[in-house]
DNA sequence: TCAAAATAGTTAAACGTTTAAGCATTTTTC
DNA sequence: GAAAAATGCTTAAACGTTTAACTATTTTGA
């Protein structure tokens, strides 16, 4: 009795070959009509579709992967601190990258770095072992990490940072007019004293926010000595807003807005304002920055400038990938605008 | 002029047969080197070695998958929902696969699917492309969700969850223990009137809690007829705290402890207590469960049960592996243990 | 002392694709 | 109407590994 030497069961994949002989041309022929190449007839595509369809067949990434000398994957990287952070800024960012990769049949590996990443310390395997065709990173990230990663001559693409030292292609959003935007928001609703409150302000983010802080107060005739400031990195966003809001009401007290960096800052901010009897909107309004959906008990609604997250992950796909294709070396930036979004946690004062 | 048709630069990698030929020994030796196969002796092990670290190499994972049919990678399975999930419950137990994961050289494909996925929505691509040896599933998903994963006759494992339908490989923290624990704490500090506030009623970690609860109340001949049970799907965890927690105290008075099902729900219950005036814990003691760090203003700390999240999804990731490896189909299930940390939000009224 | 067993390495096929080059046909061009 | 161009498909090499089967040498055992 004889048995066919490959019997196809469920479990087994079709292969190209199998494809061919059900549609009884060449190998070479599958492939022309699975990858839109070459010449081929209405006729003999139809055949060839046909067995593909029947025999459920998929080509296999590794032998595609073996001969284009390409991996199908990018890389994700990230702080650990970021990835585990409350506010889901990043994720949603990532969460970007992974739809538009896979618009683009790509795959989407996730790694963390410690946030004290220092040179010599080992970086995500999938660089080391060139199992991804581009880098994307997100987020503030230590010098040594962009150091290291430069040297693989891998293409890399930032989002939400830029790198001090060279000149790396990258996504940010429009921190300057989001500042512009948030300040001018409060100004108009008569507002005179306006503090800024920032976390992170090593994260050149934060410092072009207070930028537009700044320049909003100037364009307006208000003092933009800065002595509304409150800048400090020493704990977790939310510590920092509660801090500096505490700081700043006990030196001055006739301070009726305040602008936070970022969401996370404004929450602080409104946890101490609630704490000491200051409601929010009627004696103190509130702006933040980011528009995170947090699952907070966030009374009222913030005010804030939203940023687009998903669709700062979608443009660095599409970014990494030009240059994945081209390996130009021209460091494109993008730049995704942002929008004020009005909500109960400021009110007009006139 | 003669070039020679390979160089080898930084970028490219060197292959086997650059290490062959360096070594002077035939590729297959080499092969037998990396795996640690066969019988090679001192001295060739030793050339070959001395080769590879001269010449950098690193065998290319889309030649190896080829021939050994298998990708090396790990599907991770999420809802969008706990994915996006303010704490960072399941991101940890993410981490904790990811590092099992590298530890045995696989790579981990995150993939989020709709909370509310039913029968012949997609599946992650890495399931339909055959890009993954096993799955991993982490949380309560839909059933529609299990029944597709599982006619992929692929290797899966599920995460703090376990399907209604058939019987698969998990692994689960001991839920009724930690209730149990969490109740008799309360207990032994004097409190009588304990009341339980549960958000997902519907997922079976949650129920196992509840009997842990009751079963403490009745060893300890305490009321155990359930009026002080709280249990509500409506809203995400924090706010169904903060509601539960009204209602309670809108019945009845004299409540001096609350076991809630999970932190995010113990947050929500905190909140209402500082906001209408309950001491915590001096008026109320408060148990929580999970052991999220949130870098939130909790204050005091909460009193919890600790849930090992990195071991959970590196035990996971090693019950996989033996899955993959023998395709024996027992559905192991393995139970983590879990321990109270008591912290201040819980006092002896005694 | 000689067959059997152990040791150390090699050969060659296989994994499933892509693609340059080649080969018949058929169509176009002048 | 013959050379040139276009069309449609096939052949075969290549990608970088693993591994079963084989060969050659050395050691062991009775």
């Amino acid at each position: 009795m004889l048995i066919s030497v490959k019997r196809l069961t469920e479990i087994m994949c079709a292969t190209i070959k199998d494809v061919a002989e059900e549609a009884k041309v060449s190998i070479a022929t599958v492939s022309l009509v699975v990858n839109n190449h070459g010449r081929i007839s209405q006729e003999t595509r139809k055949k060839v579709l046909k067995a593909i369809k029947k025999l459920n067949y998929l080509p296999s990434r590794s032998a595609r992967r073996l001969v284009s000398r390409k991996t199908g994957n990018i890389g994700f990287i990230l702080t650990e601190e970021h990835f585990l952070h409350t506010e889901p800024f990043y994720t949603r960012i990532f969460l970007g990258t992974e739809f538009e990769a896979r618009a683009i049949d790509h795959y989407v590996l996730l790694a963390t770095i410690s946030s004290s990443y220092k040179k010599g310390d080992a970086l995500p395997r999938f660089i080391s072992e060139r199992n991804v065709d581009g880098i994307i990173v997100a987020g503030k990230v230590p010098d040594a990490l962009t150091e290291s990663i430069s040297r693989y001559k891998i293409p890399v693409v930032f989002i939400d940072f830029s790198p001090v030292i060279g000149d790396y292609p990258n996504v940010i959003t429009d921190n300057l007019k989001g500042g512009l935007l948030a300040t001018d928001h409060l100004i108009q609703n008569g507002h005179k004293n306006i503090a800024f409150v920032g976390g992170e302000i090593s994260h050149p983010s934060i410092t072009e926010r207070l930028r537009g802080y700044k320049l909003a107060l100037e364009r307006a005739h208000l003092n933009s000595d800065g002595e509304l400031v409150m800048t400090n990195d020493e704990f977790l966003s939310r510590q920092n807003g509660y801090n500096s809001a505490k700081k700043l009401f006990e030196l001055q007290k006739n301070i009726t807005a305040i602008f936070a960096a970022n969401d996370a800052t404004a929450f602080g901010v409104m946890q101490y304002l609630k704490d000491n009897n200051h409601k929010i909107p009627d004696d103190v309004s509130v702006v933040g920055f980011d528009d995170v959906e947090a699952d907070l008990l966030i009374d009222p609604p913030l005010t804030t400038v939203k940023v687009p997250k998903l669709e700062m992950g979608i443009e660095a796909v599409q970014l990494l990938l030009t240059m994945i294709k081209s390996s130009n070396g021209t460091a494109k930036k993008i730049v995704i605008p942002v929008e004020l979004i009005v909500r109960g946690s400021t009110k007009n004062i006139n």
